[in-house]
DNA sequence: GCACTTGCTCTACGATGTAGACTTTACGCG
DNA sequence: CGCGTAAAGTCTACATCGTAGAGCAAGTGC
C-alpha cells in the first residue's frame, strides 16, 4: 500500500540526504541511516554517488544550486551586495551544510570539484569583466569580496542560536562559563552579542569593502566602450 | 631499552596529536593510530581527554596558543595587521588544522569553547578598547576584521598546491577537466591563478578594510581623553 | 604493612564505509 | 509474446572506528 518505492534517482537521493543533513546535521547522514530514510538497501546509493565523500559533494552542490546569479547585470556592485545577501539567507537555510561548503574545498584541487561549485566563481568573475574590469583585477576582488562574505557568514552561524526565547539566556549561561578575570569585556559584551543583526552587519561590511575596492583599483569601471 | 615510555600527559598527547593531523591530515587522527604513536594503549588517552572531539578541541587550541596578541599596543592598525599575517603563516604551517578552527565554534556556544580559542577574541576587543573604540564598535571591528581573516585564509588554503614543481602543471590539469565552453574565464586564469601571492592580497585587504573601518565608524579614535 | 589513588591495559560491543557476489526488475528486439 | 541483456537493488562479510567497563600495576601517605 501506499507509494510502491519510486524509482531511486540521482536527485531523489540527493535531496534525502541534504533533508537529513538540515533535520539532523552532518553525522546523521550516514550510509544506512540514508538507505533507512528511502527505504532501500545502503548499498544501493553506490549507484548514485560514488561514497561517501562524494555524497556530500553532491549535496554542497544542490545547495549551491539554490543560489542565482546573473553575470549579465550591468550594475556589479548591486549584483555582489544581492548574492551576498541571497547566500546569508541559505546558510541560514542550511546551517548544518555550511562546514561542507567550506571544508571539502580545502581538500580538493579547484579543477576537480563538483561542477556546481565552481560555477559561482566562474559567473562572478564574467559579472566583473563584463563591468570592465580587467580579469585579474576581478579576480582579486573576487577573492576579497568572496573571502569577506565567507568570513560573515561562519562569524555569524557561530553566534547563532536556535532558540530566541532562550537567546539571551542561554548565551549568558554560556559567558558565564567563563572566568570573570580574564575575559571582562567579552563577558560585558554580552547584552550586545545577545542581538545581533547579521543582515546589516554584512551589509555594512559589503558597503566598505566594495567602496574600498572601488577606490583601490582607481581605474574607474567604464560602463561601456 | 631508549626511552622507556616517559609518562603521559595532556601536552604530550596533544602536540603528538598535532603532529599526526600536520603529517597526515585530520582523518589519520584516531585514538588507535594516536595510541600508536605514543606505544600505550588507545584508551589511555581518555585520561587526558574526554572524548575524540575534546581532543581536537585540545589541538585547535595549542594551535591558537602559537599567537601571540599584545593587547597593549596602542596602534591597533599595525597590531591587527601584524595578527593578520601571523594568523596565515599559522595556517600555512598547519593547513589540516584549519578545518577544525572553522568548524567546530560552529557546534560551540562562545561560552563553551576551549579558553584558548575565545582568548584571541578577548584580547581583540581589549586593543580595540583600549585604543578608543566604544565596547559596541570594538565588536563590530573585530567582526568585520576576523571575518575577512578567516575569509582569506580559507581562500588561500584552497588555492594552495603543495608542490611548487608540479604547481602550474597540476591547476593547469586540474582547470583542464572543466568543459571550455561554461567556464572560459576560469580557464583563462589559469596562469593568474597558478602564481598567487596570498601575503600581497591579504595586506591589500587588511589595508582596504582598516582605512574603510576608520573611516564609517568616523569618530576618530582619540588616543587618550 | 596497608589502603588508596592514579595511570594504564584488556576485552568487548555496536556502528560505520564499502567490496564482491548475488538476485530481481526493466526493457529492447525478434 | 518471450528471451536476453543491462541496470537497479540486495545480501553477506570485513576491517576499522569510538568508547564503556572491569581490571591490573605502580606509586604515595600513613
Amino acid at each position: 500500500m501506499a507509494s510502491q518505492k519510486p524509482r531511486l534517482s540521482r536527485e531523489l537521493v540527493l535531496s534525502a540526504a541534504l533533508e537529513l543533513v538540515d533535520d539532523e546535521g552532518l553525522d546523521a547522514l550516514t550510509m544506512r541511516r540514508l538507505g533507512q530514510v528511502l527505504e532501500r538497501d545502503p548499498m544501493s546509493l553506490y549507484r548514485y554517488a560514488e561514497n561517501r565523500a562524494a555524497l556530500l559533494d553532491g549535496v554542497s552542490e544542490m545547495v549551491l544550486n539554490e543560489l542565482a546569479i546573473f553575470p549579465a547585470d550591468p550594475d556589479w556592485k548591486a549584483q555582489l551586495r544581492r548574492i551576498a545577501h541571497d547566500l546569508r539567507l541559505l546558510a541560514l537555510r542550511h546551517p548544518n551544510v555550511i562546514p561542507l561548503l567550506v571544508t571539502r574545498p580545502l581538500s580538493t584541487p579547484l579543477g576537480m570539484r563538483p561542477l556546481g561549485t565552481v560555477r559561482p566563481l566562474e559567473q562572478i568573475l564574467a559579472l566583473l569583466i563584463d563591468a570592465g574590469f580587467a580579469p585579474t583585477d576581478a579576480l582579486h576582488v573576487y577573492r576579497a569580496y568572496y573571502g569577506f562574505l565567507y568570513g560573515h557568514i561562519l562569524n555569524e552561524l557561530q553566534e547563532y542560536i536556535v532558540d530566541p526565547e532562550e537567546n539571551e539566556a542561554l548565551l549568558r549561561l554560556g559567558l558565564h562559563r567563563l572566568p570573570a578575570k580574564d575575559f571582562p569585556r567579552l563577558r560585558a559584551l554580552a547584552p550586545v552579542l545577545a542581538d545581533y543583526d547579521g543582515e546589516a552587519e554584512l551589509d555594512q561590511g559589503i558597503t566598505i569593502l566594495l567602496s574600498g575596492l572601488e577606490a583601490h583599483l582607481d581605474r574607474a569601471v567604464a560602463a561601456t566602450p
